[in-house]
DNA sequence: TGAGTAGTTGAGCAACCATTCATATAATGG
DNA sequence: CCATTATATGAATGGTTGCTCAACTACTCA
């Protein structure tokens, strides 16, 4: 039993008939579909992958309600893992393009991106939703 | 060295004095941020984790891109991995609240929720910025 | 230049995840 | 009912992830 059976008779149900090429002319606009996914979607996920961490989601919360960057040290006694993982976190949330660095003497701050304050956004309003 | 320590020094350096209560108080307002994190961060960090997965992000966006519902043998054949593993993946969307399921007859039908929908455009707003 | 501080990095390990295969459920048509 | 079809579920397993500890880099100031 092939894909394109299972689909003709989908069509068949659907619209009560069904030949040859309504399967093909299906299985076309299906395939169309494809290319909706975009071709850097490796960036997306990994985003969506670092965001869904708890540290790493606090973080971004944390640095969302600040409205302002923070500077490592006035992030770690908000999270309750270890400075380390923390730096890592960072890290992650860097390279996944959710937050910016920025470097003076010592000292190092954090901010979100425009990607992280819109994911955070689209969670917030549709929270419960639906 | 008690973090204190540290954000004492930190805000000497940014105000070039630092008191007690000037700790004190920062420490305060930091704190309050952390009541921007989301009660149901557990579930908006499962949505993030589900999307990220490359079968599950595909199906999104593929559910996405047709505006409509897709019954589970119209996804097959535009997914590469088993009909198991597209079955788990729609399992796990619906589980995290990103798509709905309707059932008819023995073939079952699925759309993006409107949380999908959002980060989706999320993602789309965002691509390649910053 | 050397002691001290802020933060990063890497290895290692336990916990978690995604796929597949095999089997189960549930609806439909003889 | 019985066979068939559409989809779901469970166990197994190879791969990935996130934390901590220990070592490291980079900057400052004396």
């Amino acid at each position: 039993m092939s894909e394109t059976d299972r689909l003709e008779r989908l069509i068949a149900d659907e619209c009560g008939e069904c030949c040859e090429s309504d399967v093909a002319e299906r299985l076309e606009s299906l395939e169309a579909y494809r290319d909706a996914i975009p071709d850097d979607a490796g960036t997306d996920r990994s985003a969506l992958q670092t965001l869904s961490n708890e540290t790493r989601y606090d973080i971004v919360y944390l640095l969302s309600a600040a409205d302002r960057e923070l500077c490592v040290c006035e992030i770690n006694p908000l999270v309750d893992v270890s400075d380390s993982a923390i730096s890592h976190a960072l890290s992650d949330l860097h390279d996944a393009g959710l937050v910016t660095r920025r470097k003076d003497g010592t000292w190092r701050y954090y901010e979100t991106t425009d990607r992280a304050a819109e994911l955070v956004a689209a969670l917030d309003a549709t929270r419960g939703g639906e």
